[in-house]
DNA sequence: TGTTTTTTGCAAATGTGTCGCAATTTTTGC
DNA sequence: GCAAAAATTGCGACACATTTGCAAAAAACA
């Protein structure tokens, strides 16, 4: 089950149909990883800015992709089911952005702070600011 | 040692002047714990609205106030300094935004996963998202 | 106090996100 | 496959957020 296949499923499972500016969409987050919402409406050059905005809207909602705030624009992602979970390191010298593997330990940590409080999590995000080995 | 000298102090080491602007968004974020962009601006009546971005864009540099992300906003509060370490509980439904007490035990674990990756760890943000006690 | 440097307010420019609507594309029922 | 219905798109136009240039005002300095 590759990368399309789940994106096509999660489509047709929503009664949503896979036109064009969709797939540009898609294929801009599969290729660069991670784009800011300006960055993916440049990637997407024959697809109108609306239909971007409203594209990760909806692919938002269906789980396709994930907003990740860094600092204190976002920039987006592909969603969990289309790779590992992960979290992000921030460079506040270079504004480079460092992927960290999952850590389990800690996902169970933040299971237990939510519990704590009868919060019931569905998602959270982590974010490291600091120096990247060649800035530090 | 109270906020307001930590605040004098953190301007003072920076060269940088204490001036209306800067004492007003100061005092109504400390008055207020938690403001988006724009309720700071209305907050400081007779502060200019580029003032207030100039004033919050040097204020964060200096780690006198922090941006935390919630959902793909922003609010601002004062920094580290000035309160104790907490992190945020959104609530998806109601939108309430609970605060966290700190854990040691998963600052430790990112200061880990950080170092792993020859990163220099100078502060983060985890944002839960998930149903709070009386939306569930 | 007079001079230099920093900071401010204002206005204009730019950026970001949303909306209505007519045209196009996709889906559906035959 | 075809026509009607439904969904989606592009194209402004809009509202709001953020940045910038610049002259005036305030603060720092000597």
């Amino acid at each position: 089950m590759n990368s399309q296949n789940i994106f096509e499923n999660a489509l047709k499972q929503n009664h949503i149909s896979l036109t064009k500016p969709r797939q540009a969409v898609f294929d801009a987050l599969q290729h660069h990883k991670s784009l800011s919402m300006a960055e993916l409406v440049s990637a997407c050059s024959d697809v109108d800015r609306a239909s971007v905005y409203r594209t990760t809207d909806t692919f938002e909602k269906l789980g396709i992709i994930m907003r990740i705030p860094t600092g204190w624009k976002y920039r987006l992602e592909l969603g969990e089911a289309f790779h590992e979970h992960h979290h992000h390191a921030t460079c506040s010298s270079c504004g480079a952005s460092i992927a960290l593997p999952e850590d389990p330990a800690l996902e169970r940590r933040l299971q237990d702070l939510a519990h704590r409080r009868n919060f019931t999590l569905t998602s959270h995000q982590i974010e490291l600011t600091g120096l990247c080995e060649t800035c530090q």
